[in-house]
DNA sequence: AACGATCTGTAGTGATCACTACGGTAAGTC
DNA sequence: GACTTACCGTAGTGATCACTACAGATCGTT
C-alpha cells in the first residue's frame, strides 16, 4: 500500500515538486502580483491544467511555497544548548546568517508579502505572518532564559529588535550583493542585542530600586 | 509670463497631483504590478488618457510616486548639527522615526521595489536605490564626523548596521502595527550604533597596538 | 482485458492588462 | 474670429491574466 502510493504519486510527486521550484524562482524574482501561472507553466515545462491538479488556485500556490521554502530555512539551522549566553547567541546569529545566505527566498518572498497590505489577504500573506509571530514569541523565551529580570515589555522590544535587526541586515545583504559581509553584521548585531539586553535589565533595575 | 504658465497650469497641476495621490496609496498597498492603471484611473476620477498624457508609462508614474513620496519624506527632518555625539544621534533618531510614522509611503514603496529583482529593471526602482545609496553616503559620513579614527570598513559596517535597523524596525511596525512602539525603538537603535562604534573603534585600536 | 485513479495536453473562457487614436473643450494669443 | 496649447472623454487595440472543460495518456489493481 505504502510502497503502491509511492510509486503512483512519484511523477506527480515530482511534477509538483518542480512547479513549486519554477514558482519560487518566479515569486521571490517579481513578487505576487508578479508570478503568473503562464509564467511558472513555461518555466516548469508543464501546462497549466498540471499546476491547477496539484494547486487550487495562485494563492495556495504561493501559499506552498512560503510553508516549503520556510521548512528548508528552518532546517538549515538549529538553537544551541550550551555554552555561555554569549556564546549561545554569536552560535545562533551565524547559524541564521548562513541559513539566510544559502536559502534566502523564504525570507525575502515573505517580507515582500508582508509588506504589502491588499484590501483582500491572500493566504500566503497570512502564513507568513504566522509564521513569523511564531519565530517572534520563540525569540522572546530565548531572551527570558538569558536574563529572567527583564519585564514584559523589555521583552517585547528586546525580541523585536533582534528580529528587525535580521530583517533590516538581510535587506541590505539582498540590495548591496557581495559587498556585504552578512555573517560579520550578523555577529555584530548578535553583540548588540546581548548589549541591549543588559541596558533594559539595568534600567529595569533601576525603576524597582 | 510666469503667470500665465501658472493659470495655464493649473488645472492640470492639481491634476498631476491627484493621480500621483492615488498611485502611491494603490502602489504602497499592492506593489509595482498590483498597481494598474484602471485602479488609478478609477480612484482619482480622471481616465487613463490624462494620466498617459501626464506621465509616459507606468514606469514613470511609479517613479514619480518615488521621487514625491522621498521629497516629502525628506522635508520632514533635518540633520542636528549641535549638542554631543550622542544627543546629535538621538535627535537624528527621534526625527527619522516620526518621519517613518507620517509618511511610511516612501519607505515601504521603495523596500517592496527593491526586494523585487525582476529581469528588466525599471526605473522606479533604480531611483529608488539611488536615493538609499545616497542616505548611505550620508550615513557613513556623519559616522566619521563622530568616531573619525574608524577605518573605512568599519564605517561601512556602521552606515550599514545603522539603516538595517531602520529599515527592519520599519517593518516591524508595518507588520505590528499599534504594539509597536517605534520611536522607543528607534531611540535603542540609536544608542546601540553609538555602542557599535565605540565597540568597532576599540577593536581597530588593538589592530593598530 | 477491463477499470478507476492519477496526471498531462489542447484549447479555450471572460476579465483585465498597459497603452493609444482621436475628437472635443476651454483658455490664452494674435 | 482664427489659431495654438493644454487637457479630458470615448472607445477602443492586442496581449496577457487566472482559471477551466475535457479528452487522452499512463499506471497499478482486479
Amino acid at each position: 500500500m505504502a510502497d503502491t502510493s509511492r510509486r503512483r504519486r512519484a511523477n506527480g510527486e515530482a511534477s509538483r515538486a518542480k512547479i513549486l521550484d519554477a514558482a519560487t524562482e518566479i515569486a521571490s524574482e517579481r513578487g505576487y502580483e508578479g508570478t503568473s501561472i503562464n509564467l511558472v507553466s513555461k518555466r516548469c515545462g508543464l501546462p497549466a491544467s498540471s499546476i491547477y491538479w496539484h494547486f487550487a488556485d495562485k494563492d495556495d500556490l504561493i501559499a506552498a511555497v512560503i510553508e516549503r521554502s520556510f521548512g528548508r530555512w528552518l532546517s538549515a539551522w538549529s538553537v544551541p544548548d550550551d555554552g555561555t549566553p554569549r556564546d549561545r547567541v554569536a552560535e545562533m546569529t551565524m547559524q541564521v546568517a548562513k541559513a539566510l545566505l544559502e536559502s534566502p527566498d523564504f525570507l525575502r518572498l515573505g517580507l515582500m508579502l508582508a509588506l504589502e497590505r491588499r484590501p483582500v489577504e491572500p493566504r500566503a500573506r497570512e502564513m507568513y505572518l504566522q509564521v513569523r509571530a511564531q519565530a517572534q514569541i520563540q525569540l522572546r523565551e530565548a531572551a527570558m532564559d538569558m536574563s529572567p529580570d527583564l519585564d514584559a515589555a523589555a521583552l517585547d522590544q528586546l525580541a523585536t529588535y533582534a528580529m528587525a535587526g535580521a530583517d533590516g541586515l538581510f535587506i541590505a545583504k539582498e540590495i548591496g550583493g557581495d559587498s556585504v559581509d552578512l555573517p560579520a553584521l550578523f555577529d555584530l548585531h548578535g553583540r548588540m542585542v546581548i548589549d541591549a539586553a543588559l541596558r533594559l535589565a539595568e534600567s529595569t533595575r533601576d525603576e524597582d530600586s
